[in-house]
DNA sequence: AATTTCACGATTGTTAACAATCTTTGTCAA
DNA sequence: TTGACAAAGATTGTTAACAATCGTGAAATT
């Protein structure tokens, strides 16, 4: 009865019930940060966690040295969780190894699309649609995110993933501390004008439409007024 | 007396009295693969790592998870921890995202070498010299890996060498499953020449060196007959 | 009134006992 | 001898109680 590979079993919203497991613990918070509902510094107790997910001690400490090896939440000793606050430098990191992975990153999407499956992008595109015609806020900015972590997937490449999901989380805080509350999403058409170039194997136009992305992304940034990070107690966690 | 953020007193050797934490632990086992002295596949028991480390079974543990999520190590369900064990296919991803980033991270590097402090990797490349000289094996073997990891280190971005060791760690578990005796460190003077080519601010030809570097690794692999991955109880753990 | 001190409550860190699972070993039958 | 089966041992997973630490607020002193 017990499985022998506990994958986690994100994605679906109604299973509830059977024991959560770390890694469904692990995923709700991520999806959390990625849509911006989960700021900078928040504290994440324990006992709060526990209440939430309906689970013991032992499975939201694991959960959150897993978030804290992955650099979404920061670990103080005898002091509790804090959701990451990225600072001025690390988000100059961030894009620094941004601009320095995904170019290429493209580059060889573009050079070897005949070869590789792009209907995770595709797929995603219409996503990215969809949402944006129901209005569904937070779901168009994890989406918005989620597209550069699907250029990834796309490698097939499992290192190429998790490093770029990472800086994609990131990025999200980021953008949630120092940006406007306009451009929290990508604007509109970038992504499929990307998708485009790589299914029509531009590697050069590729290339030179994610750097102006994600200098786009950047720009829109405000490194020195920080948004005041809120320390809240939180029920966001509970719905999917 | 108690230190408010603890971190990682790793390189230091004659500290094994004041209670090691997990991050001792991990920077333990991290070392002992690097110097390929613990072969994939090898069991991690608690009660053994406990033993070496005298260290409750939390500590061991909340190590191990940190590893497992590195990739260092496999967490079986209700069956252990076992040392990773790339496979043909994982091999592949390893050696494509390395050709992904270190090609643009060198570039970079030769580019700005102004700016920045090479001293890492002088020192280094002494340091390597210095192994060599004495004939140590798995320092050796252990800096030839390492050299990588303090190219990303040299760009002063956290997440770029976060990636590097993850991936360089990868490569010494791939080497040690896959490579004959003799290529398991990086054949003299590659490294050097790299970074004459950093210090000389000549990007195309740093690449160039370290593209020619990877494939040498790479193409001293036999992907076909692994290593019989021994599966023997150890005592590597206990000295520095 | 402002500041320091102390004690209380709340939260995290640790330990040890218990439960569940897997592996091994020994036995029995084919 | 080989195979299946079962009990014993060893290992991992879980829980709950206990210890240590931190933050807060009241009381006392200047």
């Amino acid at each position: 009865m017990a499985p022998l590979n506990p994958r986690l079993n994100s994605q679906d919203e109604t299973d509830t019930q059977p024991e959560p497991d770390e890694n469904f613990i692990v995923e709700r918070i991520y999806k959390a940060v990625m849509e911006q509902r989960l700021a900078p510094n928040t504290k994440l107790s324990e006992a709060r966690l526990c209440e939430i997910f309906g689970v013991g001690r032992m499975r939201v400490r694991r959960a959150l040295l897993l978030l804290s090896s992955q650099g979404i939440i920061e670990l103080q000793s005898n002091r509790g969780a804090y959701v990451a606050c990225p600072d001025k430098s690390e988000a100059n990191d961030v894009f620094a190894a941004r601009m320095l992975i995904e170019p290429p990153l493209v580059r060889q999407l573009a050079q070897s699309s005949g070869d590789i499956d792009l209907s995770i992008l595709t797929d995603h595109i219409a996503l990215e649609d969809a949402a944006r015609e129901k209005s569904e806020r937070t779901e168009i900015i994890r989406l918005s995110g989620e597209y550069h972590t699907k250029l990834a997937q796309a490698t097939g490449n499992k290192f190429i993933s998790r490093m770029m999901r990472e800086l994609v989380t990131r990025t999200s805080l980021i953008v949630g501390l120092f940006g406007s509350s306009e451009n929290a999403s990508c604007p509109d058409d970038e992504h499929s004008n990307i998708l485009e170039a790589i299914q029509s194997q531009n590697p050069e136009r590729a290339e030179q439409l994610l750097v102006a992305h994600l200098d786009h992304i950047q720009s829109g940034l405000d490194m020195e007024a920080r948004q005041q990070p809120q320390d809240d107690l939180i029920t966001i966690l509970g719905s999917p």
